[in-house]
DNA sequence: GCATTAACCACAG
DNA sequence: CTGTGGTTAATGC
């Protein structure tokens, strides 16, 4: 049995890996289911492995000089920490699911040698990390230039869009997180739900968050 | 000046 | 943990 031959949830880096390289990558990682809430990495921690979200909802989140920065919300499959075990070694960012999640840890010399040894895993790999790279560029603008209510509408349809692929859906985070995502404070996501809900934008009874008008959502985030 | 926006504080479910 | 109201500071017309 080889737990990365016959896994079903390869990433696009590792389905091009042959049977011998998917031998080796299976010795040497290792898989853990991990509950809503847990940590998976610390900031500040040594980092030694290349994780694998296989499948779940995990925050990449770090603390500022004054408060929690949520940096983004991957979903899997996803690699996470390339940056930070390739370059960095100290980890700038914790990793905490927010729903159930399942994981893989890799061995860092093992990642290391694939990349050496197969340029379509590194391919892979590298466009992988742009893509994210660009989202985040992405998202740092939007952040910094729109208003309250365009930031919100944007966190609204990424999670409609991106990682629910529904007009329904229950929000992973708290007010306080949805804050912490979209630069706002806890009060200001409060306020601003509750007036998109007035305004038959969206229905929303605690988590559970029903997309209404789609266009004028995309209007708002749109304009900012 | 006046209006808008949003943070901070406080307090109540 | 959330929703709301008051207050205050910054910014733009």
């Amino acid at each position: 049995m080889d737990i990365c031959y016959y896994c079903n949830t390869k990433s696009k880096a590792t389905e091009k890996l042959d049977q011998k390289e998917l031998e080796k990558l299976g010795h040497n990682c290792n898989q853990a289911l991990f509950k809503k809430g847990e940590t998976i990495i610390v900031q500040n921690s040594m980092s030694e492995n290349i994780v694998f979200v296989k499948e779940g909802l995990v925050k990449v989140h770090t603390m500022g000089p004054n408060k929690e920065q949520i940096l983004k919300i991957v979903k899997g499959p996803s690699y996470l920490g390339i940056p930070t075990t390739f370059g960095a070694k100290i980890n700038e960012y914790s990793a905490t699911t927010i729903a159930e999640t399942k994981i893989c840890f890799i061995e860092f010399n093992i990642f290391k040698s694939l990349i050496k040894q197969n340029g379509e895993f590194a391919l892979e790999i590298i466009t992988h990390l742009c893509e994210h790279e660009i989202q985040s560029y992405k998202k740092y603008v939007n952040q910094v230039q729109k208003q309250g209510p365009g930031k919100i509408a944007e966190a609204l349809l990424f999670f409609s869009e991106k990682i629910f692929e529904s007009q329904q859906f229950d929000l992973p985070l708290s007010r306080n997180e949805l804050g912490d995502l979209t630069c706002t404070s806890r009060e200001t996501i409060s306020r601003i739900l509750s007036d998109f809900s007035k305004n038959n934008i969206i229905d929303i009874n605690r988590s559970k968050v029903t997309i209404l008008n789609k266009k004028l959502l995309e209007n708002i985030s749109k304009t900012g």
